[in-house]
DNA sequence: AGCAGGTCTTGATATATGTCAAAATGCGCG
DNA sequence: CGCGCATTTTGACATATATCAAGACCTGCT
C-alpha cells in the first residue's frame, strides 16, 4: 500500500470512543467485546487531497474506515479509460474489493484532507469469529456494497442523463443528512469530470443537466455549491414516480 | 421465498460428494469439517424456466448454490424499467444482496430447468465461525461479487456497444471453459432483450452488433448459437489492447 | 409436418449525448 | 489583492444508439 509521508503520523484511537461508531461499526457489544474491538484498529492515517490510499495491484492487508474527509474509488481500462466506482465519506468502509484476490482491483484517492482508521483484515476475521454481532455486521457491510453496486448498474444501464444526476444528488443529500448535515445544502467534493465518470456521462452533459435543473427551479448551483430546492420533484425525476 | 410446487421435490445431497465442489465452496477441510459442511446444505430445489427463486422484498433466509441450469437476476424501477444485473450458472452463489437488509433487493428467475442447493445463512454463519477456511471463502465470494459489479460499472459507464458485447461474450466463454465446456461454442440461455438489458443497450443494437461481428469474421451467430472465431481480436475490442 | 407466437434481423429515421471550441468563472498562490 | 490556471458553462455540430416498423426466422405444439 502506498502511504505518503504525510500519512506517517499514526495515532492510537479507540473505536469505543469514536463519534462515528453508530455509522461505522454499529455492533452491540459487551464491555469486554468492545475492548477487543479497540485492539483491532490501532492506527489512524492522514491523507492530503490527491494522495492514494491504495493503487490497483497493491497487496491487501487492511480495510479502512474513513474518519474524516472523502475518497473516490476508480477502476481503469488498459487504454486509459477510467470509471469512478464510488465516492466515499466519513463512516464508510473502503477496500472490500481486495478481499477477493488479496490484491486491490481498484484505486482509492483522497478528494480532500482525510483521515482513515486501518482495520487489519486478518484481525478482523479472528475477531468476527469470536463476536457474532461483528461477523454479522461485516457481512452486512459487504452485502450493502453489492446492493449499492446494483443500484449504480440500474442507473448506468437504464436511466437518462438527467435522471442519473438527480439520483446522484439525492444520494448525496441522503448521506449528508445521515451525518447530521444539511439535506439541501451540498458542497460537492468532486469535479464535473469525476461526476461524469461516475455517472457514465461527459462533463459537459453533467454541466448542462445542472443548468437545466436550475432553469427548472429544482436547485441552485454555483460551481460546487448546490442547493436542492425541490426534493420531491427531483425524486419523481429518477423514476420513483 | 417463492418456491413453485414443482420445486417441492427436495433431496438430501452432500457437498462432500458434489462434483461442483471445486467451483462452489472450494475450501480445504478436514474430514470432520467436511461432515459439518454436509449438514449445512441438506436440500436441493428444482425450478423450471421462468420460475422465481426469489422476488424483491422476499424475506431472506438462505443463499443458494446453483447445481445445474442458470438464473438471471434483475432489479426494477418503480416505472417498470428493469435492469438485468447478472446471469448465473452452475457453481455460483446467488442471493448475496439480501444479507444487507434481510430482504431481497433483486429478483432471480430461472432461465431453464435448474437445480439449487439451499444454504441456510444462519447455519452458514455459525459454521464459518468454527471453520476459518470457510469464513475466508465466504468473504472471498462476497468480495468477488463486488469486483464483478465494478467490472460491469466500467462496461456500462465507459464502453461502447460493440465493446460491451465483446466483453460479455468473452466472459461467457471464460466461464464456459471454467466448467470444462467449450470456450468457443456458446449456447446463449438469454434473449437479445435480456442481453440488452444487462449491457444497457436495446435489443436491436445487440442484434446489429452480432451481425457486425459476423461480417468481420469475429464469430458466427445463428440465433442463440454463437461460435467465437477470433478470440484475440475480440479481446482487443474490449480495450485490453 | 405445419402452424402460431415469440424472437431475431434489418432498414429508415429520430434523438440523446458526445465532441470540439471558446468564453466565463472560480480559486489557489505569490 | 490580483494573476494565472483549472474548472465550468455554453454553443454549434457530429454521431452512436434508440425508436419505429416490417419481414424473416426459429421453436414448440397439435
Amino acid at each position: 500500500m502506498m502511504v505518503p509521508s504525510s500519512a506517517n503520523t499514526s495515532l492510537k484511537i479507540a473505536c469505543s470512543s469514536c463519534n462515528l461508531r453508530e455509522i461505522c461499526l454499529p455492533v452491540d457489544l459487551s464491555g469486554n467485546e468492545m475492548a477487543r474491538l479497540d485492539e483491532l484498529s490501532n492506527h489512524k492515517h492522514r491523507f492530503a487531497a490527491g494522495d492514494y490510499l491504495y493503487r490497483i495491484g497493491d497487496q491487501f492487508k487492511s480495510l479502512h474506515a474513513i474518519r474524516s474527509g472523502s475518497f473516490k474509488t476508480r477502476v481503469l481500462q488498459a487504454d486509459g479509460r477510467e470509471q469512478v466506482t464510488g465516492f466515499l465519506m466519513a463512516g464508510e468502509i473502503i477496500g472490500l474489493d481486495a478481499i477477493s484476490t488479496d490484491l486491490h482491483t481498484c484505486e482509492a484517492v483522497a478528494m480532500e484532507n482525510s483521515e482513515v482508521c486501518e482495520l487489519p483484515f486478518a484481525k478482523l476475521e479472528v475477531l468476527s469469529r469470536e463476536i457474532p454481532s461483528l461477523q454479522r455486521h461485516l457481512h452486512k457491510i459487504m452485502s450493502r456494497e453489492i446492493v449499492r453496486d446494483q443500484g449504480i448498474m440500474l442507473l448506468l444501464g437504464s436511466m437518462r442523463a438527467e435522471e442519473r444526476l438527480a439520483a446522484f444528488l439525492l444520494n448525496l443529500s441522503q448521506r449528508n443528512a445521515a451525518h447530521g448535515l444539511s439535506a439541501t445544502q451540498l458542497k460537492l467534493r468532486m469535479s464535473r469530470l469525476e461526476i461524469g465518470s461516475y455517472l457514465g456521462l461527459k462533463l459537459e452533459t453533467v454541466s448542462r443537466a445542472f443548468s437545466h435543473f436550475q432553469e427548472d427551479g429544482l436547485l441552485v448551483v454555483k460551481a460546487r455549491a448546490v442547493e436542492l430546492i425541490d426534493l420531491p420533484r427531483l425524486r419523481t425525476l429518477v423514476g420513483k414516480s
